[in-house]
DNA sequence: CAGTGAGCGAGCTTCCGCTTGACTT
């Protein structure tokens, strides 16, 4: 039956998607009688906080989850916030039809999709779920006639993975808050990929160099040459006496040969010696050998490749070529961007051989079309390759494109194009080249070369390489046309020194190429995911590397060493086999999910869930026990590692430092390291270097005074200036001297501040005066600004000017003004809601330390993220005040009341931030370059925040 | 991570995967 006749039947179906570019296409292929609209991928999850968990779990003490632990782990689920407006749209659309159709992809996230769309829309007509893997007329029309029913068990598999990664992630972040810092996380995914980074960090910190050396000699054949037949090779020394000559790959990464007995160890000077000793004598060429060579085309692009070829050939990061990809899927010129499948539809094959044979000839086009192999371990392979859309590829030229848009689409094009052609064939020839040396060894030079005589499909594509002195595929090299017992003469030859190198650093690219490899990520993350460690500040970039910072060499350390299980490599792959278990109906959910939470022994356990080890045998900890006795966690110890010579590199809550000695003590030494420095750069040298000379010290100069010599610095409140009291000075006890201090005007900034600002800066508070009855009147600038004091009564300055010029007089007159409360108190509230119907007071909105609240003058409530003053009700005033009447006043543990202590202290460093950023990132601008220094600044303004943050925080770390 | 003066009370951070705009810079 074809849709045609359904719609002459006057049934009106309603068909729903995912993606609304999909929508748009699809709608052309089914005809009047057929709506369809898209979900805009998911429309309902878990609760993201407090704030979105509905009232009545409020209570709970799994809200926080949004999963109900107690209960065979009951997810509460809330329609997403951004896709109100598109349920509610789908809600009428289905009211007007007869059918649902959920069309939405065919993989686990697309079959929960469904389901949630089901149980939101509640629809009372028939409902089928339709599956295609590829968006042509047949496809889909062959879709529609073949319904089929939802697939459960494939439903509960994908809610097992969001659980987990709920729990996972919401229990563990909580840890690293209190032992590491604020606002960090941690999660199946990203722990990982960091972890990734973090190791081979430390590859290259445990490296050693070998230096190893080699000759090169350049051979004539004594003929004239030309292109096909050059007159001269070079070639390299590969043997002596039998004994090949080592190599970079003949090392360790601890410098040492792997097989000494095997190979020769050259060194300068025994090489400089064979090379002289070679310098008189006569060559021959030994022998030479020619293989065929013969080179495939690549598989069409997924999205892994795409972002790899991309980062490689157009310098793209794995965000920007996603966006660029988008536009081109969005605008019909590409097929949908995130799959993880090489597969072309037999519509996309027939249209890349068409344009194989009349870009190319038919000589380039192979009898067969080519299959590709998914090298995808979890391939879901909901959706086709990344290729050109259509029936027939536009060329690039006819796109009308331009830009990045251009280059992206030219590379997916040729790819696909390319994947459709013959292999490449030529020869590969190695050349032996032998003389004596005039100690009577023999030395043996090798040569090798390639010619391709067909090129096949490296007439459209050839994929790029990560390493800029690796050869191309295509590169040929052509060596002269010698046989066996051709004499040559050596024209030259030289001793070269070569030192092995540590393994590269990961780039984008790289990173999601290994995530991918080990099942980690999926294609619609794989960009965010480098986004999410790069925010945390995990990571940093320097050029394309991804370079791994100290915070998250203590993240790391920690989740190793106490959540082993969890970070573990094969987490995740074992995790995908037990949820295929699931899928298959051969695993149940919530036993599965008992054993990773609560852990083993519990009743009903089930085999096999991702419990790679953590080496403690047979019991297995749950996830809930780790998370609930922190004891064991020694925050000082996960976050210091040894540098050397005494002196340790700490992660503490405002970043890193070294210090050697113990605080307190004689000698103790401490200070900063920069942000943007890679660990492998923290030598014991640079340790002490940054140890003598602390960073963020700008010497001024002497005060000519006391000969005390004056600093400006860069402190918890912002830049201020001090002197530096003589070694001896007690610091401590009755007899303790205190340096004077003083926090630069807001005018000033470190790197530029005067010996003359900070004499002048210190000689605050200044005496003013005094009043009638003889009470001190003194000028001073304070957290809150400047101010003038007498005695406990203070008044706020207008400028910081005025701590220096004010007289007696101005002041007497302000003091005999009547007391301005504070701002916040003198400024009228910022709306009025009416009378609360309990306490029947009226309800004001006023703003406060943590920004705006609702108060009726005797119960506060901060406004939640999703109200606005704006916009907020009176209603939803009173709600606030209600759930916060219900909520009772909080408990005044002893815990509470000592960080009661710190909001104060708040206020003044949120003041003081934006001072801090902009005087932070000219002092590293100087040191850095610009692409350096965006980065810095970016964590900057990050660690301002924590900073904040870290101040109300209960101390930990340090 | 210096040390000062008042106001008013905490609440939230965090995961992975599906999708696009709606925002600002």
């Amino acid at each position: 039956m074809s849709p045609t006749s359904e719609t002459a039947k006057g049934g009106r179906r309603l068909v729903i998607v995912e993606s609304p570019a999909k929508a748009k296409t699809i709608k052309g292929y089914l005809g009047p009688g057929y709506v369809v609209e898209a979900s805009v991928g998911h429309i309902r999850d878990l609760p993201n906080g407090a704030a979105e968990v509905p009232a009545k779990y409020k209570g709970e003490s799994w809200a926080r989850l949004g999963v109900n632990v107690e209960k065979d782990f009951q997810p509460i689920y809330v329609v997403n916030h951004d896709k109100k407006d598109q349920v509610k749209k789908l809600k009428e659309l289905l009211a007007e039809s007869d059918e649902l159709f959920l069309a939405t992809d065919e993989d686990r996230e697309g079959e929960a999709i469904a389901w949630h769309l089901q149980e939101v829309l509640k629809p009372k007509v028939p409902v089928r779920r339709m599956v295609f893997h590829e968006i042509t007329k047949d496809a889909i029309q062959a879709a529609v006639a073949s319904p089929r029913e939802l697939n459960k068990k494939l439903v509960d598999a994908q809610e097992t993975r969001r659980i987990l990664d709920r729990l996972y992630g919401y229990e563990v972040s909580p840890v690293l808050w209190k032992k590491v810092m604020p606002r960090l996380s941690a999660g199946r995914v990203q722990s990982v990929a960091t972890r990734l980074v973090v190791e081979r960090e430390r590859e290259r910190i445990a490296f050693r160099s070998a230096e190893y050396w080699d000759l090169t000699g350049i051979f004539d054949t004594g003929r004239p040459g030309d292109n096909s037949d050059p007159s001269t090779l070079t070639a390299r020394l590969a043997s002596v006496d039998g004994k090949r000559v080592a190599q970079g790959r003949d090392f360790g990464s601890n410098g040492r040969l792997k097989d000494a007995a095997q190979v020769l160890h050259l060194d300068e000077a025994n090489a400089r010696a064979l090379a002289a000793a070679l310098a008189d004598a006569s060559f021959a060429v030994r022998s030479v050998e020619s293989k065929p060579y013969r080179r495939s085309p690549y598989a069409p692009f997924r999205t892994t490749t795409l972002q790899q070829e991309a980062s490689r050939k157009l310098g793209f990061g794995a965000k920007a070529t996603m966006q660029v990809a988008q536009k081109l899927y969005e605008n019909g010129f590409i097929t949908y961007m995130r799959t993880d499948s090489t597969t072309l539809s037999d519509t996309a094959v027939n249209a890349a051989r068409a344009q194989v044979t009349q870009l190319y000839g038919a000589n380039y086009l192979p009898e067969k079309p080519r299959t590709y192999a998914g090298k995808v371990k979890n391939a879901q392979e909901a959706h086709e390759a990344i290729r050109p859309s259509g029936d027939r590829f536009r060329t690039p030229a006819e796109t009308g494109l331009s830009g990045d848009q251009f280059r992206l689409y030219e590379l997916i094009w040729k790819r696909t194009v390319a994947s459709q052609m013959k292999d490449a064939t030529g020869n590969s020839v190695t050349v032996r080249i032998a003389g004596r040396a005039s100690d009577g060894r023999d030395a043996e030079f090798t040569a090798s070369g390639k010619t391709i005589t067909f090129h096949g499909f490296m007439k459209a594509y050839v994929e790029g390489a990560d390493d800029p002195n690796a050869e191309l595929d295509d590169r040929e090299r052509r060596l002269p046309q010698v046989t066996e017992g051709d004499p040559l003469a050596a024209r030259e030859i030289t001793a070269d020194g070569h030192a092995t190198k540590p393994p590269a650093r990961y780039t984008e690219a790289s990173l999601v190429k290994e995530l991918e490899e080990r099942e980690i990520g999926r294609p619609s993350t794989y960009a965010s995911i480098i986004g999410t460690i790069l925010d945390r500040g995990y990571v940093f970039k320097k050029g394309t590397a991804l370079v791994p910072s100290f915070l998250s060499f203590a993240v790391v350390n920690l989740l190793e060493k106490h959540f082993g299980r969890l970070v573990d490599y094969d987490f995740t792959a074992s995790m995908e086999e037990d949820l295929d278990r699931i899928a298959r109906g051969e695993a149940q959910a919530v036993p599965w999910l008992r054993r990773f939470y609560f852990g083993e022994g519990t009743e009903g356990a089930a085999g096999g869930a991702a419990e790679a080890g953590n080496g403690d045998g047979d019991h297995l900890g749950g996830l809930k026990e780790l998370v609930t006795d922190l004891g064991a966690i020694d925050a000082r110890e996960v976050s210091s590692f040894p540098v050397g010579e005494g002196i340790v590199l700490r992660v503490g809550r405002y970043g890193p430092y070294v210090e050697r000695g113990e605080k307190d003590s004689e000698g103790h030494q401490r200070a900063d390291v920069p942000d943007d420095l890679a660990p492998d750069e923290l030598t014991v040298e640079y340790a002490e270097e940054l140890l003598a000379k602390p960073s963020g010290d700008f010497e001024l100069g002497t005060d000519p005074g006391t000969g005390h010599q004056i600093v400006a610095k860069d402190g918890r409140y912002g830049p201020y200036v001090t002197e530096i009291l003589p070694e001896g000075t007690p610091k401590t006890g009755k007899n303790a001297v205190k340096p004077r201090t003083a926090s630069l005007f807001k005018s000033m900034s470190l790197d530029t501040v005067t010996l003359e600002d900070a004499l002048k800066l210190m000689e605050l508070p200044r005496t003013v005066g005094t009043d009638a009855e003889g009470v001190e009147i003194t000028a001073q600038n304070g957290r809150y600004g400047p101010y003038l004091k007498k005695g406990t009564d203070s008044r706020s300055l207008e400028t910081e000017e005025q701590l220096f010029t004010i007289t007696l007089d101005e002041a007497l007159a302000i003091y005999a003004q009547p007391k301005q409360r504070g701002r916040a108190a003198a400024k009228p509230p910022l709306k009025e809601l009416g009378t609360d119907p309990v306490s029947e007071r009226p309800v004001v909105v006023k703003d406060g330390r943590f920004g705006p609240y609702v108060t009726d003058g005797e119960t506060n409530a901060t406004l939640r993220r999703d109200d606005d003053v704006e916009t907020i009700t009176p209603e939803r005033g009173y709600e606030l005040l209600a759930e916060k009447r219900a909520k009772g006043p909080a408990k005044k543990t002893a815990k509470k009341a000592a960080a009661k202590k710190a909001p104060a202290k708040k206020t003044a460093a949120k003041k003081t931030a934006a001072k801090k950023t902009a005087a932070k990132k000219t002092t590293t601008a100087k040191k850095t370059t610009a692409a350096k220094k965006t980065t810095a600044a970016k964590t900057t303004a990050k660690k301002t925040t924590a900073k904040k943050v870290a101040a109300a925080a209960e101390s930990a770390a340090e």
